[in-house]
DNA sequence: CTGCATCCATGACGATACTG
DNA sequence: CAGTATCGTCATGGATGCAG
């Protein structure tokens, strides 16, 4: 069922999803993260959803878990090499979004200074 | 609820969603394409989803649509300048897959050539 | 501190049938 | 040809409570 030779597509859906690009981003920025920075630094995820997500992005080979057994446990997460690939699409992204939240973007609302012009 | 200070999770959210980056790498790499055409090339695709698709885009200002009133009526549709401006984030995602594709990766599988080497 | 289990609301996705 | 209308299903996101 997956979208015929578009080979973006499963890795699109990796990456998508509520809250993931903004991990991938602070991971890039920031370094190695543990749990509880990263949910004081996107103060209205929830640790469900967090944990959803660094999990998934474990079995995918992008973020690795790092575990130190001490009291109490301290588990930090940081991009693999390949999780590094993605600066480039996130980037891009970034370039993109900030592009257009100059122009007046808005999600369902399109470029209003665009069309004020015309 | 948007992530705060992350600009581009509604741009993630707007390109996202299935068959949408296959519809403006289509719109890139073909043209403009009319509503049959675009059917032909996404075959598993109902009209109802593509439809949806490409209204969402068309509020967003990513692709226009262009009806000639004939019998039968003839619609087309392409990317927008600002819709091109995605096309560096359509590659960036296409040359990242396509390189992990060589690595073996897969979705919710990680890189097994890369476990096998360690 | 870090996370798992459970439950629920929402909406995306998709099949089908019908229309100007 | 190019849609619209309707309905059903299922994944996702999120709240809450418990646990090592």
């Amino acid at each position: 069922m997956a979208s015929n030779g578009c080979p973006v597509d499963p890795l699109l859906r990796t990456i998508t999803g509520r809250w993931t690009t903004h991990i991938l981003w602070l991971l890039y920025t920031e370094g190695e993260l543990r749990f509880g920075e990263l949910m004081g630094l996107m103060p209205d995820i929830s640790a469900k959803v967090l944990t959803d997500r660094l999990r998934m992005l474990e079995r995918n080979g992008i973020v690795l878990r790092t575990q130190k057994q001490t009291i109490p446990p301290q588990v930090s997460y940081e991009l693999t090499k390949q999780g590094q690939d993605l600066h480039v699409v996130v980037r891009a992204l970034n370039t993109v979004a900030v592009e257009w939240q100059a122009l007046g973007w808005e999600p369902d609302k399109g470029f209003p200074a665009l069309e004020a012009a015309e």
